[in-house]
This record gives C-alpha cells, sequence and structure tokens, in this order.
DNA sequence: AACTATTAATAATT
DNA sequence: TAATTATTAATAGTT
C-alpha cells in the first residue's frame, strides 16, 4: 500500500519482517475495533508474533468470545445444522449433570492452572467426579501405550522373521560350501552371532 | 476511506450497517491473513455479527490457537455467565452444546497436564509422563478426599463427646433427684434416647 | 520514530 | 445484490 505492491509472503528480512509486523499489527488491531463499533459486532483477534509474544483484542472480553467460539465451534461451523437431532432422554436431569460435569472440569482447570490453591474449595462429591474423569482419562492412556507397544511387538516379531530367513540361508550356504569343499568347518560363529549381523 | 471521513460510532441504518459489516468484515480478514504471511505469525480471528452469526479466520487452526490462549492468559474461567445464556434454548441442543463444552475442557485439561502434545501423535514417552501426572493428580484428590473425611471423623467424636457429657450430666440429675426425692424411678427412658435429644 | 509516495480499502452512488 | 468511483486510510520504503 506504499511505495511499490507488495508482495504476498514471508518477507525474509528479519528487521522488515519485524517492522511489518509491528505496523500491520496495530493496523489489524484498529480496523479489528473500528468494525465492532461502527456494526455493532463482536470480535476477538489473537496475534503471536513469531518469537511467542501475544497480542490481543476482544470486544467483551476474550474469555466469553472464546466460550461463545467453542460452542459453535465444538458441533459444527454452521449454528442452524447442530439443532437437528433427535434422542428422547430425561433432559433437564442430563443438562444439570453435564452442567455439574462442566464445573468441575472447569475447577480442575483452575487448579492446574493455578497450581493446586484451589482444590480446597472442591466439595467431596466434585472430587470424586474429578477423579472418575481423570480414571477414565488413565484408562485412555494406558490402552494408547498398549497400542504402541503392540505395533512395537509386531516390528521386532517381524524383524524376527526376517532373521530367521536370514539365518536358514547363511546356514544353507555354509552347507553348500562344507559339502562343495569337504572342509569340516566354515562356520565358527554360532548362529546367534549370524543374528548380530543381520540386526537393524 | 472513501467519499467522506467516517464518524467512528455505530451506524445507525440497518442497511448501511450491513453492507459495512459484510466489505470490512472480509476486509480484516484479509488483512490478518497478509499479516499472517508476511510477518509468519499465528492469527486467530473470530467476528460475531450482530444477529450472531459466526466468522473466523485462524491460521493454525482455531483449536489450537485458543489453547495457546487458555494457556497464557491464565485459564481465568468464569464458570456463571455462561449457564445464563443457554436458558431459552432447546433442551436437546443445551445437551449437545455442554456435551461439546466439556469435550473441549477436557482437550483443554489435557493440554494443560500434558504441556501441550495432542495425544494421538504422543510418543510413548510423553504418554507415561502424562500418565504419571494424572496418578499424581489422582494422589492429591485422594488425599484431599481423606482430609475431609478425617475432618467428618473429628466432628463426629466431637459429637460424641459432647453427647456423653451431656448423658452423663443427666444421669448425675437424675441420681440426685432419686437421692433428694426417695423415689424409686424418675427415668423411665434409657439413655440412647437422651442421645436422641441432643444430637445436632 | 517520523515522513511521504503510493497502494489498498471502502462509503457513497449507481 | 453487485459494480463503480471518489476519497480516505494504511503502509513500504526512506530518512
Amino acid at each position: 500500500m506504499a511505495r511499490g505492491k507488495v508482495q504476498m509472503k514471508r518477507i525474509e528480512n528479519p528487521v522488515h519482517r519485524q517492522v511489518t509486523f509491528c505496523k500491520r499489527r496495530s493496523g489489524l488491531l484498529k480496523k479489528a475495533k473500528e468494525l465492532s463499533v461502527l456494526c455493532d459486532a463482536e470480535i476477538g483477534v489473537f496475534i503471536f508474533s513469531p518469537h511467542g509474544k501475544f497480542y490481543e483484542l476482544a470486544t467483551n472480553g476474550m474469555q466469553e468470545l472464546v466460550e461463545r467460539y467453542m460452542k459453535v465451534s465444538g458441533g459444527n461451523m454452521q449454528p442452524d445444522e447442530q439443532a437437528k437431532e433427535t434422542q428422547s432422554l430425561d433432559a433437564k436431569e442430563e443438562i444439570n449433570m453435564l452442567k455439574k460435569e462442566i464445573e468441575i472440569l472447569q475447577k480442575g482447570l483452575r487448579y492446574l492452572v493455578g497450581g493446586g490453591a484451589e482444590h480446597s474449595q472442591m466439595t467431596m462429591d466434585e472430587l470424586l467426579m474429578l477423579e472418575k474423569n481423570l480414571e477414565i482419562w488413565i484408562c485412555h492412556i494406558r490402552s494408547k501405550k498398549m497400542e504402541i507397544m503392540s505395533k512395537e511387538i509386531q516390528l521386532l516379531k517381524n524383524k524376527e522373521g526376517i532373521m530367521k530367513a536370514a539365518n536358514q540361508y547363511l546356514q544353507d550356504k555354509i552347507e553348500e560350501s562344507v559339502d562343495f569343499s569337504n572342509f569340516a568347518s566354515m562356520s565358527p560363529y554360532p548362529l546367534t552371532i549370524q543374528n548380530e549381523i543381520f540386526e537393524f
């Protein structure tokens, strides 16, 4: 927008890039604020600089926007579509249970972020629920571990098969040589050493 | 930026406002994308139109940005506010929303505990670390539960002591009365009933 | 950080 | 709605 058209690709010169970042960042935030004021929209902007610095603008508190975002994006991007599911349960009860769970999870989150000071405020029931959640979570992790281990075992078995085949091949060769040359022993090494040779 | 300077306040004419919203929204998203490309920054933009329609742009997936945001912002959730917003909605919709929210919170927790790695991509070592973390957390919770139970036990013991004292007092009174009046039996009730009288 | 020459965005208009 | 255009706003390169 000034002194020459700009190519839409990463600016390689780090100084230029940094300067442009500052200028355009403030420009973007200004535009965002303008849009929110002029059109009565709620807007949130995150900016993480390449070096991890964080900038934000939010019309109504980022927290609220994030929560709203999560609600919308949690389903599909179209708020219309998520309304159409049919399932008959005792809705109010379920809602209450879910809300409780949310509260507990939020407390848990706060606890983790806050480093532990907050759980003195949790009741016994809440602690039980949180404990249950964590146990479920640990189960997931353990099954993931099992999965990884299974893969490794499979890999090792494959290796073993290949090594066995290689050993067989070598043994055959040796026997062949023995037959052919009539030497008593061409193979001074035990098979285990052959294994090592073919390990990979 | 055209045909006259614009006042920085809400556009009252709804048609103008809507038109301006569309134009500036696309402008803002464009600018955001440009900034991210030119300066190698990560950017997320939420826009909620006055009528609740939602637009977003995110360089690396909004989820990741939101998580990152939660990390830097310290996770100061306001559990109260979101409950009120959902009052007028259809129950099933609400259930879905709450479930999504739970999922997101769990993801957030996972993220915080794991230090940022997605667990589908986690290595064995990372999973082990996470598992250990969760177990530690469960230990904390269990010790908190123990603490609560201990307090309850203490409370019950105190009660017991008070009741015993009360009983003793009553018994003394009764004996006194017996001595004083020379009636054979002033106390037709067993002590267990005295216990009930002094329960609280 | 301040300054322009330019480009880009957009308000009003068609 | 979708173009057009007259202006203003943003900013790239420079100092």
